[in-house]
DNA sequence: TGTACATCAGTGAACGCGCGTTCACTGATGTAC
DNA sequence: TGTACATCAGTGAACGCGCGTTCACTGATGTAC
């Protein structure tokens, strides 16, 4: 007769009491994630398999379900753990950039390009699963920080307009909307831009890529007499 | 002892040679293609099941198999007799435009979004399957129309800064880019741009969407003195 | 200090399921003679 | 005109496979006494 064991590990998982500590040799937590990240920013959620992703973390399936129960719960843990803390740090350096709403506006653009450079993967995965209609993870995301981004993108924009720095004749949202356009689709649409266009889309190239997306999103191509 | 079939009617069907007509009622390849068209803009290439689409087409699963062969042939399918068509018929409206560059870039801007509002699904299946880094169809597309689309747009720029209409510290590719990246974003990011922006992109403010797009890429939104 | 035991992190093997695809087959259709 | 037959569009049922998930179990660890 085996004894019968009630334990379920996934139930109160946080009062970490008695039991025994760490002695852990490598952290096969972070291991899942990093696959889990580099699988589905690359194949897509629908497109990403457990097993595939326990394998590349040289891990068990069932350590998966272990961590992070199933595996929607394992995406939002990438998005909670790996992407949050970026758009994050984005968000503070723009508070931190002063009044000058262009000085804001430069300050995001690039620290956004220079963020996305060096993490390709994230507006990718952003707009797979999260901004596109039928992303898994839609509603959590949308509300805790395309808003937050969006309207404090938004201020800026106002304030430039009530100082007389920004024209009045384009709506704040729409303004919002474009810049971001600008910045986010050179991430998506990487084949088209380096492989038809040739322009490159890499850490040495961030800061002009930033100066172009900011030179058009103020001052447009039209040529001034 | 049945009698042994070696027709392949996969194999030669282009002869129509004598064979029956059509005697047709309904036109189930049309049907399947209508309904991998919207799975998969909806819920990506990966995401859907031929079971699932033949069902929505009221067809047997093994009915896809008889008009495409395969999942990724159909996807090339759905991309060769409804996407092409769409692209297609904006090169020609953008190659008709005369040779004014801004004319022509407002009659790309303005092309590209009346067909994206009436199909909101093709820069979703774009992006998602063509230009992303590991989209089924990315070698297959990439060379049949972004190079096409991309071509057109720079000798417009060209054109422009050699007549003195756009500046000419601008690479003309990047201009490229940004204007595609202000054109394609809205649809993509649907949650963001209707949801938390509350721009609406639909028929009815399709002309002041594309206005602007225009406004932003030609002029930018600094306030001029 | 010694020891019984609750709890820990983690595993191996299997579960049922839906997937893309295959294939033998049907019956209507048009053709050749 | 009549009829044997090749070809057509389309189907039903099954194939093997990989999927996400489950669960009984192990052995090391730390605690209570």
């Amino acid at each position: 007769m085996p004894p019968v064991r009630t334990t379920n590990p996934l139930r109160n998982r946080k009062p970490r009491s008695p039991g025994r500590p760490v002695a852990g040799v490598r952290d096969q937590r972070a291991s899942l994630l990093d696959a889990a990240q580099h699988s589905f920013a690359h194949a897509g959620f629908a497109g990403s398999s457990l097993r595939q992703i326990a394998l590349e973390a040289k891990v068990t399936p069932a350590l998966a379900h272990y961590y992070f129960a199933d595996k929607a719960s394992l995406l939002e843990a990438v998005i909670t753990h790996r992407v949050a803390p970026l758009i994050q740090g984005i968000a503070k350096e723009v508070a931190d950039a002063g009044p000058d709403p262009i000085a804001a506006l430069g300050t995001f653009v690039h620290s956004y390009t220079a963020t996305a450079v060096r993490n390709p993967w994230v507006p990718q995965l952003i707009v797979r699963e999260v901004l596109s209609e039928q992303g898994v993870l839609r509603e959590a995301f949308a509300v805790r920080f395309a808003t937050a981004m969006t309207s404090q993108l938004r201020k800026i924009i106002v304030r430039g307009q009530r100082a007389g720095t920004f024209r009045r004749d384009v709506q704040p949202a729409a303004a919002v909307m474009s810049l971001m356009s600008l910045c986010v689709l050179p991430f998506i649409a990487t084949p088209l831009v380096s492989g038809v266009l040739g322009i490159q889309v890499d850490a040495a190239h961030a800061e002009s890529l930033a100066n172009h997306h900011l030179k058009i999103f103020l001052d447009g191509i039209e040529a001034t007499p």
